[in-house]
DNA sequence: ACTAATTAGTTGTACCTACAAGTAAAATAA
DNA sequence: TTATTTTACTTGTAGGTACAACTAATTAGT
């Protein structure tokens, strides 16, 4: 539809980098947006999902709470509050470890694997809907995105 | 340093585009981050100033809310409250309009252009540090994030 | 073993965000 | 000109986020 430009009506940015830069958060934004509206039906938030994907990833194995934060995308947030959410909703279930009494031991519950299998259907065409990008197109994006951050 | 793979932590991804999804919002979020370093010892948030900016862009002309909500990044915040707080940091000006009762006539005040100033020179170096692309990257990256939203 | 340091997770708080419902002014229609 | 619709912004609220200070368990140092 419309140029970082045109979306944001700036008329022009200083350079290439600054442009990316808040090309970069716009269209985070404005892919959060899209996913937060798939997601609400479900009652869940988009950080809830992403722990939710995590968990499942390592299914049957437990996580215990670091290992999760390590695997977030915004690792920022208070996941003791997550967690708890998570667990009043009976998506996951949290034991106290034997090992070390510190660590919890978390793992997805039927009830979320089977959330997440209707979620992930969902999107899965909704981003094929408003994705434009075709496989090669997204490699390049991934390699650059990384390079941006250093690698 | 690390791709988003070892970022965060994940052995693969279904496709390059799911991971070109995760990768945007991982990447936003480390770059929300940086600046918001940069951003604190100022006391004003990441849309505080990107809002600063839009006005300065505007300079001297006023803008009202819904001009400065059409340029925002993230277009969803409570703009009303946003401006109240940079009102009550003396950093912009607010007047009732009198062509129309509804709007106000928001314009970047004295104050606020000397802040800004003084954060985009820090900011300028550090992007500049913890930016990796050159302005050729820079700006396919922008193609194609553009192309991701449909453009 | 005893102390100090580190690690895992909790709690609390100020602030921000998303969003729904509301008010008031202006534009449009009858 | 009066009624209706639209526009511009406000208010309220449930929840989320960032972050600092805290507790408790484990590990390391002597």
């Amino acid at each position: 539809m419309a140029s970082i430009e045109q979306e944001i009506k700036q008329r022009k940015f200083g350079n290439e980098l600054v442009k990316a830069n808040i090309n970069v958060l716009f269209t985070a934004n404005w892919l959060n947006n899209r996913i937060s509206t798939v997601l609400k039906p479900f009652n869940v938030t988009h950080e809830q999902f992403n722990v939710l994907r995590i968990l499942k990833g390592s299914h049957p194995n437990a996580m215990c709470q670091k290992d999760i934060l390590s695997r977030m995308i915004a690792p920022n947030s208070n996941v003791t509050l997550l967690i708890k959410k998570l667990k009043d909703k009976n998506l996951i279930s949290v034991l106290q470890s034997d090992r070390d009494k510190r660590e919890y031991e978390i793992s997805i519950a039927e009830q979320g694997l089977s959330l997440l299998s209707d979620i992930e259907s969902i999107l899965q065409s909704k981003v094929s809907e408003f994705n434009q990008l075709d496989e090669s197109e997204a490699k390049t994006l991934n390699s650059l995105l990384d390079k941006l951050r250093g690698s």
